[in-house]
RNA sequence: AGCGAAUGGCGGGUGAUCGCCGGCGGGCAACCGUUGGAGGAAAGUCCGAACACCACAAGGCAGCAUGCCGCGUAGAACAUGCGGGGACCGGGGGCGAAAGUCCACGGUCACGGAAAGUGUCACAGAAAACAAACCGCCGGGGGCAACUCCGGUAAGGGUGAAAAGGCGAGGUAAAAGCUCACCGCUCGGGGCGUAAGCUCCGGGGCACGAAAAACCCCAUGCGGUGCAAGACAGAACAGGGAGUUGGGCCGCCUGCCCGUUGUCUCCCGGGUUAUCGUCGCACCGGCUGCAAGGCUGGCUCGGCCCUGGUCCCUUCGGGGGCUUGGGUCGUGAGAUAAAUGGUCAUCCGGCCGUGGCAACACGGCUCGACAAAAUUCGGCUUAUAGCCAUCCGCUAAUA
RNA sequence: GGCGGAGUAGCCAAGUGGCUAAGGCACGGCCCUGCAAAGGCCGCAUCACCGGUUCGAUUCCGGUCUCCGCCU
């Protein structure tokens, strides 16, 4: 399985954005927020980082590393969940280490992950 | 050589791998191939334009902006660039006993008008803008005296950010542009300069404090809104109520245009998803390859070099600005919950630790500034680790 | 992206080129009371920040920062 992330798999709307946070489960961390709908019939997944972040530059890395991230755990997921991350301001500051480590253990919290007990996932699998 | 300041430039490199967005080609499609993919400030949105709509953008008022002078940017405009003038500040040098004055250098300047008018100048002080008189000084009267009354005066004291031309001499009872010299101010004339202005001569007479980033006056310019401007295709539906009699060009008036079964504003409801479509919005050609591509030419924009022209400065050595032509190198991003990235290796630079006299070696670093296009250009302003160049100042060493 | 507005004490805020920058709530201290409440007195401000104009700036002008609103 290739470790693509296209355009379709985002989601666009705001109405979209809107009902994961009104229908969903929301998982909050140091450096993001998780929220999640599932049983959703394709997996989709959207980035949200308001000016509250940072400025730009700032919250272009933030939502590149956080894109990045999903990207390469995207096979271990399990399918049908809409998958929100609300960047926050400690973000700026992490590393791709740290925001890799956040992530591994809000999925599992929150069960997007099939691998219950399965390793992190590693920037490179071979 | 070190440190500091100013100006200008660069703004980490290479490779591997996994991805993202746009164009193009192939494919029914999944996808595959190929190519392009942040900045000097992309920022702030402070000016100016292009472009679009509002009526073909009219006249006046109001409002806003600019403000020493000249020239330039040949697509244009600007609060931009270059040069000059003036004022102020700084350190330095010459002359001089000193006060001071002259000279060049560096820096700063929102640099029209305060004799068009209105208003302001707190506190202190006698008095703060048609001057005035507290302490003084002088004359006269009264009184034994201390002192007091009348008059003259503004040199000195004191207050203040600022005290009514400065300074010296004459003059006088004491004084005063009262008179005179110099300086300042102002008027007229001559010379130089395109001009701002500089300079010389003569007259006036001391009136004319500051502030226009107070109102204002003068000159010049400006119609408004801004790509969420605006244009287009297609689809669906269901209208109702209230207000205003108009609505638009503009904030107001005139005038004009549109409409008067209409328009505009608000509320309720319905539909479509246009809160999410396409365009606006990202250069053109030739050769070659099965095609995207590759190579190449023009155009745009940006550097560098040569030649010629022109202008400015100059210590006459030269330096700088603009530009015809030629050469050479680069350049052509374009999303819309918004691409241009993640990781690793290595080199370059920095910091820390250990060893070493040192060169350096080894290890570590969540070390590599600021800051990311959003219709497009020309400027301005602000942010910026480290490195490089030029010039200036200070310190030290050598000769 | 474009356009516009506002920053005064912990909070709400008035103000204007000039004496110690009003007022209310809150907070702290003292008085009053047997203790409290109420009341009285006192205290609490780099007027967002940096420059400029001015004798003097919270006010006028320019820049920076933060916050808020409007526009399809």
């Amino acid at each position: 399985m290739p470790l693509t992330f296209p355009k379709s798999i985002r989601l666009h709307y705001s109405s979209e954005f809107l009902r994961v946070k009104t229908e969903g489960r929301a998982f909050g961390g140091r450096y993001f927020t998780l929220g999640v709908l599932k049983d959703r019939e394709a997996t989709r997944t959207g980035l949200i980082t308001s000016k509250r972040v940072g400025i730009a530059v700032e919250r272009n890395r933030v939502r590149r590393r956080l894109r990045e991230l999903m990207r390469l755990s995207l096979p271990e997921w399990t399918p049908g969940v809409w998958v929100v991350a609300i960047a926050r301001r400690a973000a700026v500051k992490a590393s791709f280490t740290q925001l890799q480590g956040e992530w591994t253990h809000l999925a599992r919290r929150a069960g997007i992950l099939q691998k219950t007990g399965g390793e992190t996932s590693q920037d490179r699998p071979s």
